[in-house]
DNA sequence: CGAATGCTTCGGTTACCATCGAAGTATGAA
DNA sequence: TTCATACTTCGATGGTAACCGAAGCATTCG
């Protein structure tokens, strides 16, 4: 007995109702801060934060500071595979769960991330930035090519301006819809400013939607597409 | 969250310690009585009792009474599996588990249960009178095939005074060592005082092991091997 | 029929932990 | 710098569940 506290602390971490409801939140691959998972679960903030950090302890999750949020993740893929089993396991036996809302689509495909473009155009922005060489990632760290700053230029953003600030140039953020990384840094900044300046997108009021023209799409998708 | 006591109750059913060492337990596929589970995790009988009840309901386990006694087992293969992958997932993150001490290899060989053959003897003869259509079986019942009922004659068992009792002849009994189903009922024991009394084995003393002699290993093997 | 064994149920105690409000810290915005 | 947001830590509370002893069934044995 003294030799195994070993499974019981999978279970009790995933026993509870709340970390349960927070868990199954992550399984949909996003990051999520702390204020959202306490609301999937129902509870307040300084309840949700108790419960983050016993399972970050127990090695489920893994937190990654993003400014003032905290986003987190299932720890690794291993930790979606467990859930997923025990998932069909209790279904199995006991009562399905059932779907929350789908999420606005508009936001899914393109919103502001404090400054910058998220969602799936940010995603497919610096993917196809890193295919062609034009950004190169080192861990959580981006830089620009001397073939990206010649691209950046040619959309009207004055790259010397950018680097003469103390903020760094190219960040990457953890995106939230998709799952994937998407362009920070005033770089980010600028190229969102610059959508919005030419006419390709506006922001919606009280929304963190950034809705396309068709024009703009057309152009963006022949940029970056 | 109203609609997902989903995968928080199956964790929190292994979540406690004292039924995560029972589960443990019955991973070995033996099936075990509350008593011996109560040892297992170190806690009383009407403790074990309880958390038994509740793994019952949560449908981990099943129950199957046997006399004064109950058998527990995982309730089927896949709990065995969740279980297994639950354990392969925390020995990677927590400590390993150090395996229970083996068992007195005699016990799991031959010994009585109750009056009847149990351990691998008794499981290899009920499997051979199974397959030589001896004996069919019906769910827990069982019962002697025309041909069956010559085998027995042959061995010098009056079957026909067995059947004027009033105990079932032919009776499945769930065994402790091996996972499954041993000859109980008058006929079992009728078997093992047959063996016992022709010399091919005897029992110890102050334990339940059934000790053959080479030469009584011998024939039982010819018979039953 | 007792007597003994195996297990369950009941009642009461204890200990833990989820929960929240309030205060404290860190980061970003104005 | 000052304010606002996002989150953590602290302290107190309340509910729940694990736990055991004692008593109650059920089954078997003599």
């Amino acid at each position: 007995m003294k030799e195994g506290p070993d499974i019981s602390q999978i279970g009790a971490l995933i026993g509870d109702p709340a970390r349960a409801n927070m868990l199954t939140a992550l399984m949909g691959g996003q990051a999520l801060t702390a204020s959202e998972l306490a609301g999937a679960a129902g509870i307040t903030l300084p309840t949700a934060s108790s419960h983050l950090s016993k399972l970050e302890a127990g090695g489920l999750v893994t937190q990654r500071k993003q400014g003032r949020h905290r986003y987190f993740t299932l720890a690794d893929n291993e930790v979606g595979l467990l859930l997923e089993n025990i998932m069909g396991f209790a279904a199995g036996r006991g009562h399905l769960r059932t779907r929350p809302g789908p999420k606005d689509p508009a936001l899914r495909k393109a919103r502001v991330c404090y400054n910058h473009l998220a969602g799936d155009f940010g995603v497919r922005m610096l993917d196809r930035l890193i295919t062609d060489g034009d950004v190169t990632l080192d861990g959580e760290e981006a830089a620009l090519t001397p073939s990206g700053e010649a691209r950046i230029a040619a959309l009207g953003i004055d790259i010397t301006a950018l680097k003469a600030q103390r903020r760094p140039v190219c960040r990457t953020c953890l995106d939230w819809s998709e799952r994937r990384s998407h362009l920070a840094g005033s770089l980010g900044e600028a190229l969102l400013a610059r959508f919005i300046a030419d006419g390709w997108a506006r922001r919606e009021k009280d929304s963190r939607a950034v809705r396309f023209t068709a024009e703009g799409e057309r152009r963006f998708t022949a940029a970056f597409g």
